[in-house]
DNA sequence: GCCAACGTTGGC
DNA sequence: GCCAACGTTGGC
């Protein structure tokens, strides 16, 4: 089993908003950036935990705990002409673009902030808080996981 | 809103 | 295949 954090802008789609969702999970689309397209069709499966990160809001942080809910599957946004996500140069024969579905595991008794996380001296290989770090999918080690999840609890 | 970092695009 | 220009991310 594998471990993950996972991006996503509060005001779009908060951990909240995917606790709400019928099944309690999301297919995780809209991801436009090769790496992170990797990590799910290549690295992911089912059952792998993953960090629920919100970013770019008032407080970013580790909001909740999530889980990886399928395998992966062809992004059906990438051929739908009135998505933002549409792209032009995928097409159902070859798709470029694949993500899984994402589903609630736990809620923390805390959310665990970004400036919290910079606090801890085992916590500063993780790759979220290098500097220029932009990616949205990232791998998180299980003695990361878990220490990050003692926080929130 | 600023800006550093970094991925992508496209001309050559 | 290089690299400048451009767009996006995301913390502050």
């Amino acid at each position: 089993m594998k471990y993950w954090l996972m991006k996503s802008e509060p005001d779009v789609f908060s951990f909240e908003d995917l606790k709400k969702r019928p099944k309690k999970t999301e297919p995780w689309n809209g991801v436009r950036n090769y790496q992170a397209r990797n990590f799910m069709r290549d690295e992911m499966s089912p059952g792998d935990l993953i960090l629920f990160y919100h970013s770019s809001c008032e407080v970013p942080g580790v909001a909740g705990i999530a889980k990886v809910a399928s395998s992966a599957y062809p992004d059906s946004t990438q051929f739908d002409s009135k998505s933002e996500y549409f792209d032009p140069k995928a097409s159902k024969e070859s798709p470029r673009w694949f993500l899984v579905d994402v589903m609630f595991e736990k809620d923390l008794k805390t959310f665990v902030s970004l400036e919290e996380l910079k606090k801890h001296q085992s916590l500063q290989g993780m790759r979220l808080l290098q500097k220029g770090n932009r990616l949205s999918i990232l791998p998180v080690t299980k003695d990361e996981f878990e220490f990050i999840v003692k926080l929130g609890n």
